[in-house]
DNA sequence: CAACTCATGGCAACCGCTTGCCACTTGCTG
DNA sequence: CAGCAAGTGGCAAGCGGTTGCCATGAGTTG
């Protein structure tokens, strides 16, 4: 036993609150767990007792012998990008309608990092969602042999997903700027791991291919407003009259970069980013951007891990998929290729 | 019992590995928690069959045992809010420095759902950070009874406290204004029931009082960018030639307000916000803004918690005060008495 | 009025792990 | 070689709940 028992000062147990009504135990709790197990005033008198005691139930000692503690694990690859904030919010208001809390493992970006806060916390969870994960596809099925798993931003066979459309999302980016005369684009990369970068790249190549469209990829780059900035560098020795960026922080990034060369958006060049972050809005121009569907993002995994969580069988075939949504702000506008051709002195490269 | 008990589904325990090691029970613990207390080759020996059975402690039963979870409970008002951001990011990795996972319970800008958050975690934590709390000081109070608390953002008497040192921020603010000639300024006043808003402005006008400057307030308005943008219909019945707002949100939306109106940063109007979240560099002019030390702010107070709960005495006299750092941007530039006047078509009440 | 059903409450085992205390084995010392 | 200390390992009592099963008593039925 533990040093403690000092005095009345730990908290009252069933035990404590059972002598006080004059009942056994079990009636305590089951005037708690089991509404019709006990007589209705009983019950009552009892809750009243516990309640004046100061009496609340240990979930540890509920969660050892039940295997349930309503908690579940989000882990994040990053939690200082904005791209989760919508996430966890949309994640946190399902787990709350669920009665279920959430513990939040940061990954920071790292492989070592996110498989220990999981295994730190997977044994006080009921389930798992794991967002933008960077474990090995092999590490993540081991994972969800242990408990109840969701992947959100990736596919794994086999296992529940949640992922964004990102297809058609670059459906939307492409027809828009094809509207506006653009038929030569670059493709600002984000980070080889990323699952999203590799089907945002490939998505962006059948369709220009569909379309006769010129693409172009510069990258990889890291996922921040810096790696947007430092990718202008790369961009000015080949520019083209549009940019898609990886996503919205390394467009924001490439907004900058552009204003530092005294580029002007969108008359030189038009910029479409990715997600819909926050800081979207603020920039001038405003960026034109595909918006995931965040909140929802993370609504669903979390309401269908706790669907699995209660017995539901898991969802493993085809992934869910979200649709997204084209926000035109300021930073996209008509192709002119002089205009585009004279920004960055390049001679005769206008339109390639 | 639970019903359970299908085959060998159930994850192994110190029974299983006590048995395949051909040991006690007691000896498996102590193998792991207990270094010296078990020879040397007995204990590598066992944690090799443990590995081998893929055998996890439980925390659950340790945790019942101990009354030790390595889990601290971080409580913030508004998860989408930018400006915690940085306190989170902090305050997790001073976690992880300590061994410690974090569960966060978001308030959504509610006493009611905070504290329901936190009731349905406390019996799952070590200790607690609440963070910009909405709760009242005898409701906390109380919940400081139940676990080792700190409280961030706001000073209790009595309790430990980390806070930043507003009033230091505001005299650099005023400071830069002065400088640039403005001797008129207004407050953008946030939420009544925020600490620091109440904080900032007896400051302002304290320092105002020193210096024989004019402030005049406006609000309340909600601490948001829409806010921010709202403020700016009442600012123009009364323009100024400075703006100090409550926080940066409220400051990215009036600069969007003012633009809106045709009116230009810095020349008509300077705008200072306090924070520096994430957001203030990219918007054009970039926002001079009294940075507060985020990550510090959410690593100090998780630092302090983890030590009250090893047993060090709580911090109990003044609050702990980190400083400020003023950021010059582009927001801010020298007083012009006829352009604030002209921009605001307003006769007559220029400077003033 | 006996037999039976049903509602209610109690007993006690158990969840998986920790730890105080005791027993046993070695290796020394006097 | 007896006596003792130090080093190891085992026993068993919990931690605070939950729940299968049984006992009791009241109500119901033939």
């Amino acid at each position: 036993m533990v040093e403690q028992r000092n005095g009345d000062q730990r908290p009252p147990t069933i035990y404590d609150v059972a002598r006080a009504a004059g009942v056994a135990v079990s009636t305590v709790s089951r005037a708690f767990s089991r509404p019709g197990r006990v007589n209705a005033e009983t019950a009552a008198r009892i809750r009243k007792i516990a309640s004046d005691m100061g009496y609340r139930t240990n979930p540890l000692a509920r969660a050892l012998l039940t295997g349930r503690t309503s908690v579940i694990a989000l882990a994040i690859a990053d939690i200082t990008n904005p791209y989760y904030f919508g996430i966890i919010r949309g994640a946190q208001a399902a787990a709350i309608d669920a009665g279920y809390t959430m513990l939040l493992a940061n990954a920071q970006e790292s492989d070592r990092l996110e498989r220990e806060a999981l295994d730190r916390s997977i044994g006080m969870v009921d389930g798992i969602v794991l967002t933008s994960t960077r474990m090995s596809d092999s590490a993540i099925r081991k994972m969800a042999r242990l408990r109840p798993l969701i992947v959100l931003n990736r596919v794994v066979v086999g296992l529940p997903c949640v992922v964004t459309d990102h297809r058609h999302g670059m459906r939307e980016a492409v027809a828009h700027l094809t509207e506006l005369g653009h038929t030569s684009m670059t493709y600002v990369a984000g980070p080889e791991a990323a699952w999203a970068d590799s089907v945002r790249w490939q998505a962006l190549r059948e369709i220009a291919a569909e379309r006769g469209l010129k693409v172009h990829r510069i990258g990889p780059h890291p996922p921040t407003v810096a790696g947007g900035v430092t990718a202008v560098e790369q961009f000015r020795t080949q520019p083209a009259g549009a940019v898609i960026a990886y996503n919205d922080m390394v467009a924001l990034g490439f907004l900058q970069g552009l204003a530092a060369l005294g580029a002007k958006v969108p008359a030189d060049v038009s910029v479409i980013g990715f997600d819909n972050i926050f800081g979207t809005e603020l920039v001038t121009p405003g960026l034109t951007t595909v918006a995931s569907p965040l909140q929802t993002l993370g609504a669903t995994a979390v309401r269908q891990l706790v669907a699995t969580i209660g017995g539901a069988p898991p969802q493993t075939g085809d992934p869910v998929m979200l649709p997204t949504r084209l926000v035109i702000r300021g930073s996209t506008g008509p192709f002119r290729r002089r205009r585009t051709a004279a920004a960055f002195r390049s001679g005769s490269t206008a339109g390639g």
